[in-house]
DNA sequence: ATGGGATGATTAATCGTTTAACCAACGCTA
DNA sequence: TAGCGTTGGTTAAACGATTAATCATCCCAT
C-alpha cells in the first residue's frame, strides 16, 4: 500500500537538480560541503516544487521528533489558556511542536496522559504538577514549572514575591485587617503566595486565612464567604489567590451592597482575562508566563540537544528521570493596580467620606 | 550517529521469540496470519520487554501520524479550555494525539500555525475559523468547527437555538425590553446567537442590541456599557453572547446599585468556570463540547480512513481542501438556569417588593 | 612531477514499521 | 498420488531523511 505523501521529497528535488540526495539534505541543512551556487540551485528548485521535509524520516533517522508533550493537571483552569498560550509561542519559537496532554484533575489520568505523550515520541516534557504527579519514571528531559519551593522545580513564576507586593500594596494604602483567601491548602503554589502575603505584613497589620475548599466540605460548591460579616469584623481588605476566588469575593461584597474599593479593597492573582473589564476592575498580580515559556523550552531544548551528543548503538542509555534546571528559576511577579483596591473606610471616614467613588 | 531509541523494537522481539519481525507485527497488530498461542507469546514478551512501537517508524511506513492538529483563533479566549479539553480527550480515545497551533488572533499567523502543523504531519486539523481563515488549501481532512450557519460547518453547537432558549426564558419570567450584548459585530457565532435571541421574541417583547466592540473602539477598551441608563429606559434584563460580557455587565449594574436578579436580569452564555461561582450565580447556556468533539473527531477519523484505501503511488492525489463532513452538526445547547435571572422588577412592584431577595 | 590538503560531491547504510509477495507444510478430495 | 486450498510463517522492499565513509578532482608546495 504504502500512502505517499503529496509533496516531493529530496529524491524528486535531487532528480530535478541531478544530484544525490544526500547533496540536497546537506544543502538544505546547510551541513556538509555543497558549494555556494548549488546550495542556491537546490534551495530554489525546492522551493519551486514546494518541498517541505517529512518529519516522520528526519524523526525516524535522527531519534527526535521535535514535539514537546505540555502536561497539565486541569485544562479547565482558567490560567491553562495564559499557560498553553506561551508555551505553544515559545516552543513553536525553537522549532517544536506542542502536544497537549490533560489529566482532568486524575492522577492516575496524568500518568496515562504521559504515557501516551512517551508512546508518541515527544523530546520533551512540560509538567505543571499536581500533587501525586510521578517524574521520576519519563525516560525523557522533563522541564517543571510549579513554584521555587517545589522540589524539582525547572521555573516558575515568584509567587511568594508576589504574594508579598499585594499586601505591601494594600499596606501602604493603609490597610490593617487582612483575609486571605485561598481554595486548596495542599497547593504548593497557593500556599506560597500565601505565605509571601504573610510576610509582608507590617507590625501593625493582622491577616486570617480561609480556605474555600474545607469551605465548599461542609457547605456545598460555590458557597458563600460569609464576608459581609468579616466586613463587621473589621476586615477592610481581601486578598485572594487567584482572580477568580476574588471575583467570587467581589460579587458576594458587592451583591450584600458592600462598596468596592470605598468600603473595603479586593485583589487576585494571575491576571485572568476578566479582571481589567469587570467593575470595578480588579487589582492583581500579572504573571509574565512568556519568559516562563521562553526559560523552560530553552532548558528543555539543551537537554535535547545535549542528548543527541550520547554515542550511537549505546542502547542501555537511561536519559530517563531528568529534570532540567535552568539558570533563572524564578521569574518576578508583577502588580497591576486597578480599580478594586484603594483605601480603607477607616481611613476614608476621617476624611469626607465617598469624595473617591469611582 | 543514529541515535537509538531507548526501549526494544520489533527486531528484539523477534529475536528473543525467535520469529521474523514481519510475524511480530502481524501478531501485535492482528493483521497476517499468526497461529493463536504465537500471538501470546508475543504479546507476553512484548509486554515484559517493554515495547512500545515508534510512531516514527509507523509514520514513515504508513504515511499517517497519529496526530491531529488544533487550530485556534485565539488560546487566550476564555472558552477555549473546554474546547482544547474536549477535544484532546475525544482524539486520545479515538487514538490521536494533539498538536496545538495558536493563532493569537492574527490572520497571517494563523496560516503559518496551519502550515508548521502540515509540516509535523497532522493526518487531520480540526479549526475552529477566524475571519478570514483560509482553509482551501490545506492538503489534510479538515473538519471546522463554528457554527451552522458558517459555510463548510462540520460540527458546531446549535448557537441560534441556545440563544432561542435564553429569551423564551426570560420571556416567561415576563420580561418585556431586552438589551442584547454582543462583541463583535463580525463574528458569526455571536450573530446566530443574537439572531436566535431575536428570534424567540414574543410580540410584546422588544430588544435592542449593542456592540462592545464598536463601543470600546470610541470609549476605550474595559468601557462602561452605560447600562444604568439603561436601566432608567425601561431595560429589564441583559442577555450577552459571552459569560464574559455578562459578568462585566453585571458588575457594572451591581456597581452602581441595581440589584441583580431583583431589579434587572443578567444572563450569559457558554458556562464560563466563574459562572456558578459568582453572586449571583450566573444563568447562562452551556455547550455540550464533548459531544461535539466526539462528533468532529469521527467525521475526521473517517476521512482518514478513507484516504488510506486510495491507490498507492498516487502521487498526484489531491486529498486537499477537503473539509469534512459529520452526519449531526447542529449540537443542542443547554439552559442553565441560576440565580441571576428572575421576575422583572416591574411584575414585582405589583406583589410586596423584595420578597424575592436572595 | 608528485605527494598532500582542501574542496565538492556520491554511495550506501541506517532508523523501525508495515505489507505485498512468496514459500513450505499439511490436510483433504478426486 | 496428484492437485488444490488453507494455514502459518518468512523475505524483502519500501517509506524519507541523515550521515559516515568514500571518492574524484584540483591546487599548491616541495
Amino acid at each position: 500500500m504504502a500512502l505517499n505523501r503529496p509533496g516531493p521529497n529530496l529524491g524528486k528535488i535531487a532528480a530535478a537538480v541531478g544530484v544525490s540526495t544526500a547533496t540536497v539534505s546537506n544543502a538544505l541543512s546547510g551541513k556538509g560541503r555543497v558549494s555556494a551556487d548549488l546550495v542556491d540551485t537546490i534551495r530554489k528548485v525546492a522551493d519551486e516544487l514546494g518541498y517541505v521535509p517529512s518529519q516522520a524520516g528526519r524523526a525516524l533517522r535522527t531519534g527526535r521528533s521535535g514535539v514537546l508533550g505540555l502536561v497539565l493537571p486541569d485544562i479547565a483552569n482558567p490560567l491553562f489558556p495564559q499557560i498553553a498560550q506561551a508555551m505553544e509561542a515559545a516552543a513553536s519559537q525553537a522549532g517544536y511542536g506542542v502536544l497537549i496532554a490533560d489529566s482532568r484533575g486524575d492522577v492516575t489520568t496524568q500518568t496515562q496522559a504521559i504515557n501516551r505523550l512517551i508512546e508518541r515520541g515527544v523530546d520533551g516534557m512540560i509538567i505543571v504538577p499536581r500533587r501525586g504527579t510521578r517524574i521520576a519514571d519519563i525516560d525523557c528531559p522533563v522541564a517543571v514549572v510549579d513554584t521555587p519551593s517545589t522540589p524539582g522545580n525547572t521555573v516558575s513564576a515568584d509567587h511568594w514575591g508576589g504574594g508579598r507586593q499585594i499586601v505591601e500594596h494594600l499596606g501602604a494604602l493603609g490597610h490593617k485587617r487582612l483575609l486571605l483567601i485561598g481554595y486548596d491548602p495542599a497547593s504548593n503554589v497557593q500556599n506560597d503566595r500565601i505565605g509571601g502575603m504573610k510576610s509582608a505584613l507590617m507590625p501593625d497589620m493582622s491577616a486570617e486565612t480561609i480556605w474555600l475548599k474545607n469551605l465548599e466540605q461542609t457547605q456545598g460548591a460555590g458557597c458563600a464567604m460569609g464576608l459581609t460579616g468579616r466586613v463587621q469584623q473589621g476586615f477592610t481588605a481581601f486578598a485572594a489567590v487567584s482572580d477568580l476566588h476574588a471575583l467570587r469575593a467581589l460579587t458576594e461584597l458587592q451583591q450584600a451592597g458592600i462598596r468596592v474599593p470605598e468600603q473595603v479593597s479586593v485583589t487576585g492573582f494571575d491576571d485572568l482575562i476578566f479582571a481589567p473589564v469587570i467593575t470595578p476592575a480588579l487589582t492583581t498580580i500579572h504573571m509574565n508566563m512568556a519568559t516562563i515559556a521562553d526559560i523552560a523550552v530553552a532548558a528543555l531544548a539543551r537537554a535535547i540537544d545535549a542528548t543527541i551528543t550520547t554515542k550511537p548503538g549505546d542502547k542501555t542509555r537511561k536519559t530517563g528521570g531528568t529534570i532540567v534546571v535552568a539558570e533563572t528559576s524564578e521569574v518576578p511577579m508583577e502588580l497591576v493596580v486597578r480599580q478594586s483596591s484603594g483605601l480603607p473606610s477607616i481611613l476614608l471616614s476621617s476624611q469626607s467620606e465617598g469624595t473617591s467613588v469611582l
